[in-house]
Order: C-alpha cells, then sequence, then structure tokens
DNA sequence: TCTCCTTTGACCTTTTCTGACCTTTATTAT
DNA sequence: ATAATAAAGGTCAGAAAAGGTCAAAGGAGA
C-alpha cells in the first residue's frame, strides 16, 4: 500500500470515533516521513467534497486542518448528487461521487461499482473525447434516478 | 511453447492457490525476459471474461494487476451472459438478457433496472444511431462483469 | 504462399510524490 | 503601535512510477 493509502487510513481512522477531526500538517508529514505537499495531495484526492468531506485549515502560527463528514439522509444525499452531476462529469470525479453515496447510504457498494463500470473510461472508450463527459453525466443521472425511485 | 503460454501457464498455477493474483507488469515482464506490452497480450488472449477471468488494474505508483478465477454458480452465469452480447446490443434484446438473469437470480431486480436504466434509449440519446448499439453492448459488458465482480 | 497468432517498441495516460516558492497568522522586539 | 520574524499551511509544475494502446514486424503452419 502507498503512502496516500496509508495516511488516508489514518485519517478515516482518526474520523470512525470522532465526526471531525483536527491535525497538523507539519507532524503527520513528519510522522510519516514525507513532504508536507504529500498531505494536501491526499485530502485533495480522498477527502474531497464529492466524497463527503469538508476541509478547513488556517496558517500561521497555531494553523491547523480540520476535516468533517458531512452527513445527510440517503434520499438527500442522493438528489444532491443528482444536482452535482451538472451536464459532463470525468470517471474520477463520479467514482468519487459513488464514494461518497456508498458511505452515506444511499446505494449498496454493488450498485455502486455497477455504475462506476457503466462510466468507465472503458466502457466509453470509442466515444469521442469531446462528448464523452456529456455522455457519462446523462447515463449517471439516468441510474441516480432509477435508484431514486427504487428506493 | 511459446512465450505467451508459458506466462499463462505461470499464471494459472498462481491460481490454483489462491483464488486472485496480483502481479506487476513490469516484474513478469522482466522474468520471462519480454516487452511488458506482452503481458496485456497474454491477459486479453487467456484470461478474458469469457474465459472466466476478471482482470483489474491500476496505474501509477504502486500500480498492480490483478486476476481473479470466476467459480461456477451465478457469477458464471453472469460470464456467460457476457459472452453473448457479442460487439453490439440493442436496447430490447439487452432487456431481455436481464430478465433472464433475474429470473436466473444471478442479478437483482434493483441491479437490472439500473443495468436498463444506463442502456436506456434515453441514456444514450444524444449518441448517433450507427454507434449506439456497439456502445451499448460494451455498458453492458462492463456492467456485467462488474456485477461478476461484486459479492 | 497466405493467414493467423505472437511479439515488440513507440507513445500515452494515470497516480504518486517532492521541492521551490507563496500567503497568512501569531509573536516579539523596538 | 509598528515592524520584523517565526510558524504555519497552500499551490503548482515536474519527475518518477506504474500500466495501456496500437500498429507493424516476425513466425509457424496449412
Amino acid at each position: 500500500m502507498g503512502l496516500t493509502d496509508l495516511v488516508a487510513q489514518f485519517i478515516r481512522s482518526a474520523l470512525e470515533s470522532d465526526r471531525s477531526v483536527e491535525l497538523r500538517r507539519g507532524e503527520l508529514a513528519e510522522r510519516f516521513g514525507c513532504a508536507p505537499s504529500q498531505i494536501n495531495y491526499v485530502l485533495s484526492t480522498r477527502f474531497s467534497p464529492e466524497q463527503g468531506y469538508i476541509v478547513e485549515s488556517r496558517r500561521g502560527g497555531g494553523g491547523y486542518i480540520r476535516i468533517r463528514r458531512v452527513e445527510a439522509g440517503p434520499r438527500l444525499i442522493l438528489m444532491h448528487a443528482l444536482a452535482s452531476v451538472g451536464n459532463s462529469i470525468d470517471a474520477v470525479s463520479a467514482a468519487a461521487v459513488l464514494t461518497n453515496l456508498d458511505a452515506a447510504g444511499a446505494i449498496t457498494p454493488a450498485e455502486g461499482r455497477l455504475m462506476a463500470a457503466a462510466m468507465s473510461e472503458r466502457a466509453l472508450a470509442g466515444v469521442p473525447a469531446e462528448r464523452k463527459g456529456a455522455l457519462r453525466a446523462e447515463i449517471f443521472k439516468q441510474m441516480l434516478l432509477a435508484c431514486a425511485d427504487a428506493g
């Protein structure tokens, strides 16, 4: 397991007991023996708003980084996701949204994998690059609607 | 015996003890003294879904290739369905396949609805008619693969 | 010979990680 | 008060580390 996932795991486990954790970027970097900017990388790839996290921070003396898990009912999260898809979306962002939906219990892990597969680069290979995002968004929305319908 | 079969043999024997193996493309290529892309050739010709295997991979630092053997049961039914889809399929035929899979207990009704939504005319509106069938087939296959993956 | 299967190499995309440089905030000295 | 300094955190470009794709060359049989 790479460094990024180690750090992400550390943060997640800290978030298990509390809904919000506060940490020092420098300390964390030192603990994992990496560059401080690596922490920013972890936060932006694993704790994005799309994945259901809010990250706040403060610079200067006594600075900190606070990570909070956003919680809401399945229905609301589904609707929010639907709204957030927009007219175009890339595979990575779509996967992030699915992570959030799964964590919120709005979809099952199996449904998440299914949807991810339907929108994967693999599935949409052959579609012209400039049309791919829009098509993915359309498919995503139809699937989310089907979920909302069933639930 | 050619290189391809040697590598295939190596992987199969690794799969005998475990249901799933993880390997580094570069390492394997080095061990057999061949081009890395040769590994992809082996995987696509000897470990395809039609042959009962699921291959996942990740790029970038710490990347890997994981190969899983699918055993008899609902999974295998999915693989057979996958093989039957072909290069192109229309919405009606796809729906028929889904009905059969549901009846066979290989997928849940919810999964069926989800897949139908992803392949619906609505989702694929905007795609040129002459490309729609092929795209639907590709999406369908990826979703079936994801189903087999689950559980 | 002709065809199909193999094999390679050149080029591409994705993911991770670092370092140089920048901005913000708190504290301390004048 | 003000100015200097120290102590955070933020950004971004680029290197490095994987794996993916595709067309073309090579080989083994029919």
